[in-house]
DNA sequence: CTGAAAGCGCTTACAG
DNA sequence: CTGAAAGCGCTTACAG
């Protein structure tokens, strides 16, 4: 072994696997770090140069290439804190570990790292996060729920997950939002195909792109239908939930559904109809929105429209990577699904109980043939 | 303006702000990166350089920095992934979120990014993540859940938390975990407060420290008390809950309370009691223990020792950023607290309704205090 | 108090 | 197919 070979920091470096492999360094960066002009080497070459690197343990250090190829194939992820109050010390959506599990998977898989940035407030107050994104130590920004202010002015490519609409498609960045629309006139389908004609809507802050979708289908379900449009206003979480069904019910004439924007309100709204005595499916169906893990703990199991994270954020760090590594590419706006998930809350298998214990329609169609077979079911049985 | 103040990359680099100051790179060095030999300049030098920096908004390239430091101030963050079938999109376990937020905590206030491994399986078996951890791309690691494993054969500090009992203190790392053995007690001086005597315990898996730690104390309370111990197993989820709680329901014998190691186990237990047509709490009380966000969703709400993770995972961030700075610093063994979160599973507020919704205890004192003073309430009332 | 110079460990045109 | 050399943009002893 050369007497190079643990240089200062303990650890192997290029120079020593070239010395070990009797070849010059350009060679090795070739070979180990997959670089230009990497096509053409004898297969001999190869063989010396990674057996030496296997036996020297070595490890490319990452500064190092960062600083000669000006890339550091890492990406930031921007996500919300908590909210104030007693909720400050948690991720106030739930969804964010689910969006994180589909950045994961998209990132690892091309071979980038992720470093996280946690922010309370506006991302752009805190600098240390502009330090990061203007200090070449990543090269691309995902950039969620967040509203999309200056971000087109960041030297990076940018791709935002489901930031909020009026500021989408302004500058030069992608966008993927979840597909909220179309998602919440799917839920209101299977309230009307269940008999509803009286159902009202609870609706979510209205600086929430996911929300302000939810109030805009059920806008445009009511004309359609011609159902009269009856909407309450909350916050997203349970007290909301609570106040805004509270007024409902104490309506003259009270609703037979409600549409919750929000499956956190719709726990309250379960709450405050348990304890008025109004029973859930039998005297008000609920439908709640964002396919958080609790529904199936909640009593009943909440019926409600997921938003497909998982996807939505997978496809966001894939663009972005794209963006990173074409910078030609055109940054793209798209939408990722939904699925309504039918649980308990709603009275679809007290009417089928033959239905099995969980079901998902992605589309019409797929709520179409839901009620049919279960419908058949039913005559059958 | 100097000609080169836009080099390749667009942005202005060190010998720009040096240039625009008429100093050398060595002194904007000193004075941008509060770096060695910084602590005597003179104030003008100090005033021109800063106002050099302020007009070419210059930012210290990462990379150059932390080639020149052999240093990142960048910590690897490894967490598990969810676990097989549907949850594979999720984290399995949701204190990741508040752990997450605690590390953002501390590594924020003292300037340090995270990286972010998610791993499924054995962290070790991933080579991207090896990579990390050899390629000086971070300065320490942060073990999360993981088994302890090889970890102190890492050429850089680590601390973990919650990690298996095990292998904890074996090499040189740090170690926090969270205290369950007497937050597990304190749950169950709860129901003996209250006035069981047949209390069984359902236990989550024996290769996790918090479900062998509650386990443990389960134990030792029984012999303490003279109670006679009824152990069932469980993995952590819901179906196993269920499936134990009926075994224990379907004794000669059935407790009147259950300790169970786990808030998701105690959702199925509280789901088949109520569709046994047991009542909870009056003819069966439920203690869980985790502190998930989503006890107050459960009917009736989940009374549970809830694990401080937050605080785990600051003063685990902490820990490992002093190891970091100062590497003839120890690294220690500490516990975070816990706190019995007493809401309405367990019958304590149908005794003593004239109290507050939701009341914790931390310690032994304070449940003695909460008892005396809820018994005082009911007498005056 | 400040500067010139070597060094951190890679990558990549440019020659050959 | 391979190597010598310049360059990436900082930091830090060493002089003065």
């Amino acid at each position: 072994m050369p007497e190079s070979e643990a240089s200062r920091s303990g650890r192997a470096t290029m120079d020593d696997v070239a010395k070990l492999a009797g070849v010059s360094k350009s060679t090795v960066s070739r070979i180990i770090g997959r670089n230009v002009g990497a096509i053409q080497i004898s297969p001999r070459t190869v063989e010396k140069v990674w057996e030496a690197a296997r036996q020297l343990d070595y490890q490319p250090n990452a500064a190092a290439r960062a600083l000669g190829r000006q890339r550091t194939d890492t990406i930031a992820v921007v996500v919300p804190s908590g909210s104030p109050g007693h909720h400050e010390r948690r991720f106030s959506n739930l969804k964010i570990s689910e969006a994180l599990s589909g950045i994961d998977r998209a990132t690892s898989t091309r071979g980038y790292n992720v470093i996280l940035q946690i922010t309370a407030g506006d991302p752009f107050d805190d600098p240390r996060h502009r330090q990061v994104w203007a200090s070449g130590a990543v090269d691309g920004i995902l950039w969620c729920w967040e509203p999309l202010r200056d971000v087109e002015q960041l030297p990076l490519p940018v791709v935002a997950v489901n930031a909020v609409a009026a500021s989408a498609g302004r500058g030069e960045i992608g966008v993927v939002n979840t597909d909220d629309h179309p998602g919440s006139t799917l839920a209101l389908q299977h309230l009307a195909r269940l008999g509803h004609t009286r159902v009202a809507h609870i609706a979510g802050p209205a600086d929430n792109w996911n929300a302000t979708e939810r109030r805009r289908a059920y806008d445009d379900f009511c004309a359609a239908a011609g159902w009269e449009p009856v909407v309450e206003s909350g916050d997203g979480f349970e007290d909301t939930g609570i106040s805004a069904i509270g007024r409902l019910l104490s309506r003259d004439d009270p609703p037979t559904a409600v549409f919750v924007g929000g499956d956190r309100m719709a726990i309250g709204v379960l709450a405050e109809a348990r304890s008025r005595g109004v029973r859930v499916p039998d005297d008000l169906a609920v439908i709640g929105a964002d396919g958080m893990d609790f529904i199936r703990f909640a009593t009943p199991r909440l019926t409600t429209v997921a938003m497909m994270m998982y996807e939505a954020a997978r496809d966001a760090a894939n663009m972005l990577m794209d963006l990173i590594e074409d910078r030609t590419a055109e940054p793209q706006q798209r939408f990722a699904s939904t699925q309504l998930i039918v649980l308990d809350s709603c009275g679809f298998r007290r009417t089928y109980p033959e239905h099995p214990e969980e079901t998902v329609a992605r589309n019409p169609e797929e709520l179409d043939l839901l009620h049919k077979r279960a419908a058949e079911a039913h005559e059958r049985g």
